[in-house]
DNA sequence: ATTGACAACATACTCGGTAGTATGTTCCCT
DNA sequence: AGGGAACATACTACCGAGTATGTTGTCAAT
């Protein structure tokens, strides 16, 4: 019951993870503490786990060893819980480019920069990426309310702009390399997808995955900017996560 | 009411497509006009505008301006519906690239056939491959009954021998070209996902999207080849889609 | 020290929806 | 006329979103 002291408050809900949580290979880690950051992990691994519809706010609860009025306590609904963690997820996208959106750099180094941020993200937080992912479909199939509609717009919109960074790298390297992109939209889109793939079938498989997520994500961007019909300089490849 | 001669039988489903699927981007066109074909587009439609657990049995009977009694006279459960939807899926996308499949052929003009017959059925049969799509989610992250699983596990094993036709023709194509590829399962997998990202994103605009998928399929086996550090010639590529 | 208010949940409840089963109906064929 | 296929309809049992009510701890004021 998480009717406690303040003192163990924090130490409760990591003591109290899940089992299950811990024997799925996507180890939830409490980086925040706070009920509603604990809530919107057990939920992104719900709907990771299950997708949206299939899971119940008593699932998410029972993640955390806690109750519905707990849940009901922070998000007003299920949608918003659900919208909740799309945005967290995109926050973390976000986060994870930002340090190297710097346009001083050769827009080839800064596109490397950026995408082998993303793949490390997208296999690091997966349960956050995949219900962002959940979202595009549902968006793109159109299966909403119009409550959700109005919501669902606004996130796409953020994940858009997501996108447009890329998008815009793709075109500064490629003026700056001379090269002639055929339709930069389906380029675009196919990077992307490139990077985006191990949400299909990456599963951590050691107790410390950093080592074999910089070795797939390095394979990941080289294939992708080979697609665009670049390269990225050998040193420059060896340097991808390490100067941050 | 399906309650009728067997003569108007067939024209019955198709004229009562239920408006809400015509006003959809994907009309549903009958291909197949016995009952279970009927079944099995009406819930790949379902459950690639809902997802599995939101379509509900009365989803895909409404569609049908039928009742459940006709779903559960040819399928036992909601989960045989999904699997067969599944397993039909699989089946389209076999008979897209078989005709392509000849040893005889150069290995890369092999994998640019397939290839490109892949992305056109990505688009051209959404709603199958998203059900696909669904079902390997479901695998990946074990959200199955035991008895799913059993079935699921399966149907896992027809996608990787789909998957594996691909990679035999990217390492053929590898040795033939003299190529070295760094990790080639990686490598199919982001072959795979580049041309697998319409599911995403695509929608046809037009009432003949022939063309259009055409268009959009080249650029994605361009990307997809390209990536490879492998290019088709032009005279090769311009074949793509019309000696069939 | 006591009291009251409020936050942060836990528990009980309501109501609608759904998978699947049981039964009914109609048509077709022998 | 009888049997079976192919549904349609009625029914059962359960589930889950959200609401209403209960409980406890904390804090501030007196």
């Amino acid at each position: 019951m998480p009717k406690s002291t303040a003192a163990s408050h924090d130490q409760m809900y990591g003591v109290m993870a899940d089992s299950q949580a811990l024997s799925a290979a996507a180890v939830i880690v409490n980086r925040e503490t706070d009920p509603r950051s604990c809530i919107l992990n057990a939920a992104a691994h719900c709907f990771t786990n299950q997708g949206f519809a299939a899971t119940s706010i008593d699932d998410v609860a029972h993640k955390l060893n806690a109750t519905k009025g707990m849940i009901y306590h922070h998000f007003r609904s299920k949608n918003d819980l659900f919208f909740a963690v799309y945005r967290r997820g995109m926050e973390i996208n976000f986060e994870a480019i930002k340090p190297f959106q710097s346009k001083k750099l050769p827009a080839l180094i800064r596109l490397a920069r950026i995408g082998y941020a993303h793949a490390v993200t997208m296999m690091a937080e997966q349960d956050f990426q995949r219900t962002v992912s959940q979202g595009v479909a549902m968006h793109q199939t159109g299966s909403t309310t119009a409550a959700q509609r109005e919501t669902l717009d606004e996130l796409i919109e953020v994940r858009d702009r997501y996108e447009a960074v890329f998008r815009e790298a793709i075109r500064d390297m490629a003026r700056e390399e001379k090269l002639e992109i055929d339709d930069l939209s389906i380029s675009v889109k196919c990077f992307l997808a490139a990077l985006n793939g191990t949400v299909f079938w990456y599963s951590p498989r050691h107790k410390n995955p950093q080592p074999e997520q910089h070795k797939i994500a390095l394979n990941l961007i080289t294939y992708a900017l080979r697609g665009l019909g670049t390269e990225l300089p050998a040193e420059a490849l060896e340097n991808l996560g390490e100067d941050e």
